[in-house]
DNA sequence: ATAATTTTCGGCATCGTTGCCGGCAAGGTT
DNA sequence: AACCTTGCCGGCAACGATGCCGAAAATTAT
């Protein structure tokens, strides 16, 4: 009772052939109805289930995607979840691998899911990755790639992100219609490529109402909210401290926010802030955190259908590249005009 | 260029036998060193990887653990960190399924990974789950089956978990501590487990200290922040309401909080408010929420060495339980008595 | 009754890999 | 010189399933 039942186990106690029975579970053509129904009630009898190992090896596919992500925080979670919901949909299992935001894990993971024989793979990139020789092998292998959210140039491949430099510029826009003169910026690393977007966003921005960029103002640090809570402690001690900021990450805002109340200033009158990706946390802290809205699951969704269409037509390799709008979402922390008002 | 060099492959390109290559590229007896030398080179050229797919219908294992969690929220994404982290380590590649908290999925989950027969499970159930053939299947396949965080008894199997009743009850015997009277369980559905577990810790705090347990302040809700929002709502606007809650989980417990400030009703001074998990967020809002602290990387980790144990001595079925201590961390919400020294 | 056709089925090869077994040649022993 | 040991290698079967092809059986046509 422990190993599965084959079909050749059918076979042999029913004293027919192993190809009978193999086209009497499938093919309703070129077999005696009989037999047919002897071999079903079998099947169903020894609780008959088809090896998909053995498929897989013949058809040179396993249904299997391979999703590849930094972390599963809030917004990644919720991309997989859109990534989880198509892919089951068309009949694909996903197999989701975190790189920990590491270099080398992420080639392992890559590595092990090509081991694994995945059909092809949908993946948002480590903020570490410099260098991206391990996707390359994928390509080479002619299995579909698709990439989302973390998108790089560096990586030819049909992709599905946020615009993040309209979102850096609403962000930075809305900061300098609320009044705000030296806005300062908590970028993430400095090869990460939704960082430098947002980035360019903001620079926009900023050339835009011709305010002179200051690069002091300007800080790159890890993408956490550790690292921005000690970059803003030190952006506050210095002598022409910034009025507002603008973190490319809801984590980092929370972070600088927790070193505002530290040095005793109020949100949005001595110091406006804006983050990004409108995370469920921003509207439970004190002043509610105003960001940049990121549809996660739509995106998701976006990019697993992209992937089917990717393995539907491989042969038209056309790279497309979706990308959603973003949306400004106010709240208190940079509403500074509502409040003038009411005085 | 387009399919993967096999073995076979090799061995035309040097007019020798498959056996030879296979022996050459494994077992460094029975080969000459040569020959074995030659493979290696052909085999690095022609980018070779052996196919473990044709390796797992042979071996009949795929080094695979198949995982199947409710979401991917803070705390099961930490755990399946730490069941990553160890299987990994052993070689496992893990292959994460959502079943988003419904029963439905759940089986359809398991049916696709048991289809592409991974090595057995890790899970942690849905809240909507009340019957458990499905799972049962996986052990009449033999396969092992771990359960973590989210355990029940109705299921056989290795488990790892903390202790859901000494944390209830810790919970809330600080609240009495404090001088709340009227403490009010925000519970989870009442088919949930680690629901029952923490809400039996409760009854057993009140017993302990004599208090009288009232049904009106036992509320089961679903598990999550919505429902929590609108059945502290309603637990406000009662004649006696409660002057201490004790959610069952921080998101629940944030719902709370929300419901709490809307009455304008100040924490911990006119009522005390205690989470579960020690989520990141209960130490960003204002007031910051108490909590018990949930060791969710080292479930994970815990559940994944469960695992690979039984893998490997499969043979004597004991079904381990581990169960981690829980710890109260205090918090502003709760903390009563500091305050009234104060003054 | 025989030929022609159709239905129904079994054999074999294949996917990529491994393990067992047997064989052949070289070298060593008596 | 005859025998035995060892080193090295190839053939075959197997994992589970499928598909092509040809053959036997059943049916129809002549």
């Amino acid at each position: 009772m422990d190993k599965q039942a084959t079909i050749k186990d059918i076979a042999k106690q029913l004293s027919i052939s192993i190809s009978t029975v193999s086209r009497a579970l499938r093919n309703a053509t070129d077999v005696k109805s009989e037999t047919r129904k002897a071999v079903l009630a079998l099947a169903e009898e020894l609780k008959y289930e088809p090896n998909r190992l053995a498929i897989s090896l013949r058809e040179r596919q396993t249904h299997t995607i391979g999703v590849i992500v930094p972390n599963l925080d809030y917004v990644l979670s919720m991309m997989v979840r859109g990534i989880d919901e198509v892919g089951l949909e068309a009949g694909y299992t996903v197999m989701v691998c975190q790189s920990n935001e590491s270099f080398g894990r992420e080639i392992v993971n890559t590595r092990r899911l090509l081991d694994s024989l995945v059909d092809g793979f949908i993946i948002s990139v480590s903020s570490e990755t410099k260098s991206f020789e391990h996707f390359k092998k994928i390509q080479e292998r002619n299995l579909p790639l698709v990439v989302f959210d973390r998108v790089t140039p560096d990586l030819l491949a049909p992709s599905v992100r946020i615009d993040n430099e309209e979102g850096g510029y609403l962000a930075t826009e809305h900061l300098i219609e609320q009044g705000y003169k030296h806005i300062a910026i908590l970028a993430g690393p400095k090869n990460l490529g939704i960082s430098n977007k947002r980035m360019q966003g903001y620079l926009n921005a900023l050339k835009k109402y011709k305010i002179k960029k200051e690069d002091a103002l300007i800080i790159h640090c890890d993408f956490n909210q550790d690292y921005a809570y000690h970059a803003t402690k030190e952006l506050l001690t210095h002598k022409k401290r910034p009025d507002a900021i603008f973190a490319i990450s809801d984590r980092m805002a929370i972070g600088a926010m927790l070193a505002i109340k530290e040095h005793g200033l109020q949100m949005p009158e001595d110091i406006g802030l804006v983050g990004f990706n409108n995370e469920p946390v921003t509207i439970l802290v004190t002043p509610q955190i105003s960001s940049i809205d990121m549809p996660a699951f739509e995106i998701g969704k976006a990019a697993a259908k992209l992937f089917i269409e990717t393995i539907h037509n491989s042969e038209s390799i056309h790279h497309e590249e979706i990308v959603l709008r973003p949306k400004l979402l106010v709240r208190a922390s940079s509403q500074k005009i509502k409040i003038k008002n009411t005085k």
